[in-house]
DNA sequence: ACCTGCACTGCAAACGGTTGCAGTATGTTT
DNA sequence: AAACATACTGCAACCGTTTGCAGTGCAGGT
């Protein structure tokens, strides 16, 4: 059926070894025989069989990319970067999705990891022992979260989140809260942090936890009541979805964003400039967070492994409409005494 | 290193064939030997070399998965359905990013092809000879768009744009506009077609294009004006971003959405229910769609290919606040006004 | 003339499985 | 008791490529 390097080595008249050499070391053999065996091969739309050639060299040309949830913009764009510099290094990606189930994870990687000669993994949940483990039994990069003796590439969310705060605060505001994310999630833990570190790095501060929300739209409207009620005036949120639920909610009881409350979220997604006002965020540059988690797989292939620290990818405060100064503490608007109300 | 058949034959004491049969065909192998042989490859940790066992079955358990922009959320949920259906069928996915640039996309499929058993390819660009050319190199299932003689999976969008015009026609809408996508998409044409068909099925109409925006909030934002000034009381938007863009100029243009003009989109991202007001849209099962594309390349696989028609996914019309009943035609408002004096 | 080194090429053995065929030991039929 | 079918197992070839080793021919050095 397909062209083979013995096809090829009976048109051009040369050996199978020949063959192979004219084609994967050039420089082995003969200028003119070479060009032969090239131009035969050219002509029959020779195409090596992979599996034979891997089965030989006993790597495989792939890399595996696990991810918990390929809706998620996050990891698309992630393997955007991640597909684009396999690409151009000559490998192929293999994607499997774990669908967040922490419990098949593990069966996942250890099956594609047959087929790849390394993987790169997003988990943010799963255990830290299960990670060291199979970071042992294969070639691996961990993105977005820490884990000791695992190479991996993350965010720097600590001084992200220290960056949203001396805004908020060389705006004036004093009391601020921080609407968190699962608590089981890894960058969350990281913003909780940094966000009581500010205590101490800004110790006239008032900092109020509002809790662990759920990621998402609906997330943001449960904290908005307690962000009213909490009497600050400023809410950094977990992400960009809990930040505009947030805001919507804050719309709905009447206040104004950002005369009474500062809103800020992390991420950068689409919809932070499509909301009204604009959301003041951080962004991380994802398809870049994609292609230096392939740089150091590959480094790793090669045998020069990074070191596990200083991996971090740079970000950038956005600044928009959602955050302004601080209202004066004294002269209280209607609005804002519904807060200090419910504030105690 | 890893351990293979040989090493499972010598400990059990049995020759590779029988091992290589107890564990792929157990039905050959005496019930003994079989336990044999499988607990003694459980308890070594064996793991077939794929590569070895595509080599002579000439399958490779893989297929391929094409896609013009990972970072486009369509794309990742279609993804995430591939990925699904294909895990449960047993087949690992490859993944292709061509970066919107038809001119290497036939580069990267063929390349790709080398490795999978067959590919899903999102194409909305690139000529139909190239796809029927490639479509006949290998197994193909083309997605989202149709081309003559290739097994394709669509959303019915004639069926799709006729419940929307139908739904603006019952709140009493005559005179309706259309803010199309860009002139080389399939699904486009699709749409301009049918807005077509619609005056023939509904004579009493007064339809308007309003040309050609990009896919984007700020296209939207060029169409509202246009919609505007065209004086129609509904307006049909090429997809939801398209509609998000217009709405947010029609605001600043004092208009008021859906009191003056009503507005629909397409696709239901999950930005349309997150403006005010919520968006009336069109659902496309995008998860659903990816499943069924693997379930028609594995037909096609076994040989039993599906006929090019009647792969059509189910789409929902979601009704929200953006579109409501026309404004009388006589009593203008001031709001009106504006656009009626624009519209001339 | 002889040996050495070099550039090139071919042979054949891998890589780790699968599978057609043949062989052996049982059980079944007449 | 002989002939035969049946169930299982092993031998060895094969999938398509790579690669260590040996062989060839030819140039240059002595």
């Amino acid at each position: 059926m397909a062209v083979t390097v013995r096809d090829i080595a009976r048109i051009a008249g040369v050996s199978v070894s020949t063959v192979s050499r004219a084609l994967s070391s050039p420089g082995m053999v003969n200028a003119a025989t070479r060009a032969r065996v090239q131009e035969t091969a050219r002509k029959l739309g020779y195409a090596p069989n992979l599996n034979a050639r891997n089965l030989t060299s006993g790597r495989s040309g792939a890399i595996g990319l696990v991810v918990p949830d390929l809706e998620n913009p996050f990891f698309g764009s992630m393997a955007k970067g991640v597909q684009a510099r396999a690409r151009a290094a000559g490998y192929a990606v293999f994607i499997a999705d774990t669908e967040e189930d922490v419990s098949v994870e593990g069966e996942i990687i250890r099956g594609l990891s047959r087929q790849v000669d390394g993987v790169i993994v997003c988990s943010a949940r799963g255990t830290d022992a299960s990670i060291q483990q199979l970071s042992q039994e294969m070639p691996l990069v961990l993105v977005n979260r820490r884990v000791p003796d695992v190479s991996s590439i993350t965010f720097d969310h600590a001084a992200s989140f220290q960056s949203v705060m001396g805004h908020l605060v060389a705006l004036g505001h004093h009391r601020i809260a921080y609407a968190g994310g699962p608590q089981t999630s890894w960058s969350n833990s990281q913003r909780v942090q940094a966000f009581a570190a500010s205590g101490q790095e800004f110790p006239e501060l008032d900092l109020v936890e509002l809790g662990n929300f759920q990621p998402v739209f609906t997330g943001g409207v449960h904290a908005g009541d307690l962000a009213i009620a909490s009497g600050a005036t400023a809410v950094i949120a977990f992400n960009d979805l809990v930040a505009v639920g947030l805001m919507d909610r804050l719309k709905q009881r009447g206040l104004s964003v950002p005369g009474d409350i500062s809103i800020a979220g992390f991420d950068n997604v689409p919809i932070s400039m499509l909301v009204r006002p604009t959301l003041t965020t951080v962004d991380f540059p994802r398809v870049q967070m994609g292609r230096t988690s392939v740089d150091a797989l590959l480094e790793a292939l090669r045998g020069t492994p990074r070191t596990t620290e200083g991996n971090e990818i740079p970000f950038e405060l956005v600044v928009r409409e959602s955050t302004g100064v601080a209202k004066p503490r004294s002269a209280a608007s209607p609005s804002s005494t519904t807060a200090s109300a419910l504030g105690g």
